[in-house]
DNA sequence: CGTTGTTGCGCAAGCGTTTGCGTTCAGTTT
DNA sequence: AAACTGAACGCAAACGCTTGCGCAACAACG
C-alpha cells in the first residue's frame, strides 16, 4: 500500500536504480530526471524503507544512545542536545535507558544495537566488560562523563578544577569546617566522585585545614541522599559551617535538611553545589557550572565527524579527549561563617 | 565478520529456517534442537540483523516516541517510564525530540518513522495535519497529555478537577484575590491550559469572587516565564494574596520573583503549583500531584497491548481514553492570607 | 497393514533497497 | 568517417532474514 521504489520508478518512467541514485543525491543522474523523480516521489509520499536500505547498504543512519536515568535533569539535558545534533544531520536516535541493573544487563548481553546503529554515544560509564562489548560492535564510540576508556571519544570537564574552585571559594570566605557530600556509592569505574574528593582534600591541605572524616557523607547523587547526608553531617560533634555537595541535587537535599533543622542558608551554613542545575538559579544556589547541553552537542558532533571520515581501517579511531570549560557561579547560598557557628 | 544466521545453521547442523524459528520461540522445533541452536548461537555471539529481519517480516520491534523538550522534567520522566516498559517487552525506542519548529516540521514532512516503527507514542499534541500524518503510518498511536485525537489512545489526567482542587484550596484558606499563572502561549490544540483556566474561573464563581483579568498572566510553562508573570501580577494595583501556577516550574519562577520582591511565601503570598515536580518537595511547594511516570507507563502498556492483539482489520483501534488520578499535596507554600495583605 | 494425522525440518521465494557493471548514445577526437 | 570518450541509465545480484509449502518419519487409528 505504501509506495515502493519500483512504483516511483514506473511512475517516473525510469529504473529503480535511477530512483535510488536520484533520491540520495548520488551522481549519474541528469538534473532534469532527478527533479522529475523527486516530484513523483513526494507526490506519491514515498519514503525508502529503512530496513531494506540498510540491509543493502550496511548503513543505518541511526545512532544508539545509552543512558542511565534519562529522567534526571543532567542526562535528559545531554540527551536533548545530542539528539538535536543527530537529527539535524539526518540520523535517528535509538534510545536505551539503562537505569535498572536488569535493563543494563539485558542490554549488554543481547546488545540490541548490533547491526542496528552506525555509532554509539554512552552517557554512562561502561565497566571493562561492557566497554569491550561496545567495542565489539565495530562502530565509533563516544562517551560523556569522565572515565576515559580505550576506543572512546570522551568529552567531559575537569572535575578537579571544578571542585577546587568550589572548595576554595568556601575557604576564601573564611570557613574552616567544610563538609562534603559525595557520591562514592555510584557505579564503579566512575572517576568523578574520586576526582572531586581529591580536589576537596587538596584544597583543605593547601589551606592548612586538617581533614575530618566526620565531615564527609555519601549522598548517592540524589536529592534524598543529599538530605540524609546533610543530616548526618549535622549530627557530628562539631558540624560544618559550610558544605560542598558534589551535585546540585544533593545540594538541594542538603538545603532541605538544613531547613528542617531550622538552620538558615547561608547565615548558619553555606552550601555550594555542582552542575548548575536548571533550578539552581531558582533556589539561589552557588554552584560550579558545567556546559551540560554543550557536552551533549560536542560529543554528538565528534561522533558525526568520525562517521564522515573515510574509514581508514588502519588508522586508529581519533579517540579525542575534550575538556569543556567550567566556572563558579556565585549566588546566595554562600557567605562568610557566622561568628557563633551553626547551632 | 559478525555471524549470520547461516553460520549458526551450519554450525548447528540444521537449516537457517530452523535457526530462525528456534531463536524466536516459534513452534516446529524440537526442544533438544532448540537448545542446541541456542547454545551455538550465543557461543557465536549471534544477533539477528534487525534490518533483514524486519524487511522480511514487516515487524520492526521498534516504537517511535516523539516529544518536545525531553530535557524538561515532565517529558523526561514520561519518556523514562515508557522506555522501561517498551524495552522490557523487547521493543527498542526511536526518539524524536521536536523542540524546535524546524525539527518538528522536518519530522512531519519526512516522517522518518515510516516503515520503521510498529507504533508511535506522542508526548506532544499534534495539530490536525500532524495527527493525520501520524495516522497515515498505519500503526497504533498513543498520546499522553490531553487533547483527544481521533485514532489515538490517550492517557491523561482530569485537568479541570486538578485545577479546581488547587484553587479551591486557596479559597478555603480564605483568599479572595487569587492570581493565576497560565500558559496560553503554548502550542495550539492543547487543551490543558484552557481546562485549567476554566476550572479556575468556575471555582472563583462558585465562591462568589469576581474575576479580575489583572490577576492572570502568561508564564509559558517555564521558570523564567513564571517569574516574569509573577512580577507582572505584583505590579497590579491590588496584587494577589495567592497564586495558582499551572505548572511547578512556573510556580518556582513565581517564588523566585516573590523573593526578589522581598515577599515571603506563604506569609505574604501563597503559591500552589501543578505536577509535583521532583523538586517540588525540596522547595516545599504545595501542588497538584499527577502520576507523571505513571502516565508514561500506562501509555506504553496500552500501546503494547494493541500490538499484541491479533490485528482485526475491520475493528476500530481501541482508542482508549485513560484518566489517571490526581491529588492535592499540601506543603509549605500555602497559608491563610495575612491580615494586612502583601505589602 | 494401509490410512490418516502429527511433528520436525528443509526449500526456495520473497522483503525493498543498493551498487558494480554493462549498455546506449551523444558528443569529441583523429 | 571510424574510433573513442564520458555521462546517463538499466540489469541483476546481493544484503540476511522470514515463512508458506512440501516432504519425510513416525504414531495412532480402524
Amino acid at each position: 500500500m505504501t509506495a515502493r521504489i519500483t512504483d516511483v520508478a514506473r511512475a517516473a518512467g525510469v529504473s529503480a536504480s535511477t530512483v535510488s541514485r536520484a533520491l540520495r543525491g548520488r551522481p549519474g543522474v541528469s538534473e532534469e530526471v532527478r527533479a522529475q523523480i523527486a516530484a513523483v516521489a513526494d507526490q506519491l509520499g514515498y519514503t525508502a524503507s529503512q530496513s531494506a536500505s540498510s540491509l543493502a547498504s550496511g548503513r543505518t543512519y541511526t545512532i544508539g544512545v545509552v543512558a542511565p536515568y534519562i529522567g534526571r535533569w543532567f542526562f535528559g539535558t545531554v540527551l536533548d542536545a545530542a539528539e538535536q545534533v543527530f537529527s539535524a544531520a539526518g540520523y535517528d536516535v535509538l534510545l536505551y535507558n539503562l537505569g535498572s541493573p536488569e535493563a543494563r544487563k539485558r542490554f549488554f548481553t543481547r546488545l540490541p544495537v548490533r547491526k542496528r546503529v552506525d555509532a554509539v554515544l554512552s552517557l554512562l560509564i561502561p565497566d571493562p566488560d561492557e566497554s569491550a562489548a561496545l567495542r565489539s560492535l565495530g562502530v565509533p564510540l563516544a562517551s560523556t562523563v569522565g572515565g576515559a576508556r580505550e576506543g572512546f571519544t570522551v568529552v567531559g570537564i575537569d572535575d578537579r578544577a571544578g571542585a577546587e574552585s568550589a572548595v576554595r571559594h568556601l575557604v576564601n570566605l573564611g570557613h574552616r569546617r567544610i563538609g562534603m557530600i559525595s557520591g562514592a556509592s555510584g557505579p564503579l569505574h566512575w572517576t568523578t566522585p574520586v576526582d572531586r574528593r581529591e580536589a576537596y582534600l587538596s584544597v583543605l591541605a593547601d589551606a592548612g585545614i586538617a581533614h575530618d572524616p566526620a565531615l564527609e557523607a555519601d549522598g548517592g547523587y540524589t536529592v534524598e541522599g543529599g538530605e540524609q547526608a546533610m543530616t548526618r553531617l549535622l549530627a557530628a560533634s562539631r558540624p560544618p559551617t559550610a558544605v560542598f555537595a558534589q551535585s546540585d541535587e544533593m545540594a538541594m537535599g542538603a538545603m532541605r535538611a538544613l531547613r528542617r533543622h531550622r538552620l538558615r542558608v547561608p547565615e548558619d551554613v553555606s552550601v555550594v553545589g555542582f552542575d548548575d542545575h536548571e533550578l539552581a538559579e531558582v533556589v539561589g544556589l552557588t554552584t560550579v557550572a558545567q556546559p551540560v547541553a554543550g557536552q551533549g552537542t560536542e560529543a554528538a558532533r565528534l561522533l558525526l565527524r568520525q562517521l564522515d571520515e573515510p574509514a581508514e581501517p588502519d588508522a586508529q579511531p581519533p579517540a579525542d579527549k575534550v575538556r569543556m570549560p567550567i566556572r563558579l557561579v556565585l549566588r546566595e547560598t554562600t557567605a562568610p561563617p557566622s561568628p557563633r557557628g551553626p547551632q
